[in-house]
DNA sequence: CAAACAGTTCGCAAAATTACGAACAATATT
DNA sequence: AATATTGTTCGTAATTTTGCGAACTGTTTG
């Protein structure tokens, strides 16, 4: 009957982290922003926006896109992005349940 | 009249990346939900629930508390940890505007 | 004053992230 | 068939992150 010490972390926690991470860096937060902001969008219009180069913008892309946060699907030559919907969904949801848990009731340390 | 292109990145993209980034990791979620749950908790308390050295909490809780999520005073010879409610106020504020920005068209890829 | 307690900081190692240019694939155009 | 266009992948370098044990700091207790 002792204290519940962790040994791994919770499903929940894993994913909120996992979101968190991907959305870690200003350029893939700007990505995301972008493509929040259109239809339909390049590769091409979004390295266009970034003052980074493309190697660097297909490897935060790739990392949004393992995150499930965005598609790619190709349209030779180019590659057309967008966000994944179900999963932008999702981690809308995740984030609000993990922010609302909070500032309910007074915490405040002293 | 060309395209606007970025040198740099939002103060508000920086600030979304900022505490995603902080929230990057499933210790400082673990961490986070933990502090949300309670009125008061003192270190002692998050070193013995979670599977990591205290050098590494220690590590993780000065990561949140410079993030601006967390804040902690001293209570010789404990240290108190909560939640600054403040800025989580301010990152819900944040990732709700982020979150709520996009499908509200149909922008799906094909 | 010595020993115990509660955390932080230091030093270090391993791994992951970030970034870029160059090389590469795959289609499209001439 | 050669060349251009569009992105991805490779190789590499610099930095950051993650994690731990050990040493340290500052109270507090014996």
């Amino acid at each position: 009957m002792t204290t519940p010490v962790k040994t791994d972390y919770s499903e929940d926690e894993k994913l909120v982290a996992m979101y968190s991470k991907a959305m870690g860096h200003p350029a893939r937060i700007a990505i995301l922003n972008y493509l929040a902001s259109l239809d339909t969008c390049f590769f091409g219009d979004i390295f266009e926006v970034l003052p980074i180069s493309k190697a660097t913008v297909s490897q935060h892309l790739t990392e949004l896109k393992n995150a499930g946060l965005i598609q790619g699907t190709i349209e030779s030559p180019k590659v057309k992005y967008c966000i994944n919907t179900e999963n932008w969904k999702m981690a809308k949801k995740v984030f609000e349940r993990f922010f609302s848990q909070c500032c309910s009731k007074v915490n405040v340390c002293k």
